[in-house]
DNA sequence: TTTCAATGCAAGTGACTACTTGCATCACAT
DNA sequence: ATGTGATGCAAGTAGTCACTTGCATTGAAA
């Protein structure tokens, strides 16, 4: 059942939050911008902190389309995309993520509403180097879960904080999805057929 | 020239906003925390604002002690240890992160004060890197830029969320460091004599 | 002792905030 | 046409907040 003014309140409220935090997303704030009278809020959902729990639930574990297959193939563009399309998703929740780390302490609902994305996310890459290390494509003793933390850091980082700090991060920033992927697939030892691998070199001599 | 009430005020103020940040950060609980009155912070300092900026220049650019020797010698063993170090430090830090990343479009001066730390950081690592390169350490053409900020997002994003998202981490947290090092180490390729590598080898089986 | 600077105390100002209340309007279903 | 639910409007409540003002106190220096 869609009701028009909760989603609009909801959509609102989730925008608001990501520039504002919990305390200056203000219950009049969130009425003009859905454009609906403010007693609203509290007709539909009781209180601020329902609404805000709400729309983080809603808008906050948007787990994207997920691209890795679950036999690697070529591993090294199939990680490319998927870690391009990750820190795309990352990086347009960014401002909603910042806020809802740093409110923590205050509001730890608010980060507990994205943390079922963040693990399905990590499961996903974690199980495709799995797979990789039972298909003998890396070094059978490679830490793979440490390889899927660092990854997944540096696409976290770099979606999250580029904007403040660009001179911290990999350029042009287009490229950074597959120089982190490169570096990983690197460091668990991954031995690229052999045609995979001139690709590679030669992508890197221009 | 030292001024025990406006030290007081500015560690009180650094406190506060990783607590709270900036709008939860009232004078009232500076003054309180402070234990002075409310009126001093405006006689000292003229704003809230004047008063949390110089509290976060004044804490949040504690670049700590660099350990990374100018001559790589032992490279794990040196990575190791300067990374713990930088996490620990980054962690003591974690709120007050959070916080200043989180008011970056309202308070684009919080994130900015800790921007030279950063930097340094980088720039130190960046260096270790480089000179392990023309030592031949490493492979010739090592992506030293990525990698050291692959190494550099897994420490920050470990420092700051592992409180969080424990799961999304290598365990235990105290192995950490090491396990990062030598992850970046492996993906630049690094040529570690012979009996470094079966030290490493040995840990790994236990 | 007097002076002066630093700070405390108390009260206040004007703006903001989440939320409530009572009445009115509108659209849809019967 | 009537009834009902959803929503708007307007006013209000009680509390919070950064900041100001005027007077008082304290400690150090001359």
């Amino acid at each position: 059942m869609t009701n028009p003014t909760r989603d609009q309140l909801l959509s609102a409220a989730a925008r608001l939050y990501g520039e504002h935090g919990f305390r200056g997303t203000t219950t009049r704030r969130i009425a003009e911008e859905a454009q609906v009278n403010e007693v609203t809020i509290f007709r539909l959902f009781g209180s601020k902190s329902a609404l805000l729990l709400e729309a983080i639930r809603t808008h906050g574990t948007d787990v994207s389309d997920d691209q890795l297959p679950l036999t690697p193939r070529d591993p090294l563009s199939e990680l490319t995309a998927w870690s391009a399309h990750q820190r795309s998703t990352l990086r347009s929740m960014r401002s909603m993520i910042r806020k809802a780390m740093s409110e923590f302490e205050e509001h730890p609902d608010m980060p507990k509403c994205m943390e079922n994305g963040a693990n399905t996310v990590h499961t996903r890459l974690y199980r495709y180097f799995e797979r990789m290390q039972e298909l003998n494509l890396i070094d059978p003793k490679a830490d793979v879960r440490a390889a899927t933390a660092m990854l997944l850091s540096s696409l976290f980082h770099d979606a999250i904080a580029r904007d403040m700090y660009p001179d911290l991060f990999p350029h042009p920033s287009s490229s950074a999805p597959a120089i982190y992927s490169r570096l990983a697939l690197r460091s668990l030892g991954c031995n690229l057929p052999a045609a995979a691998r001139e690709t590679t070199r030669r992508r890197r001599a221009s």
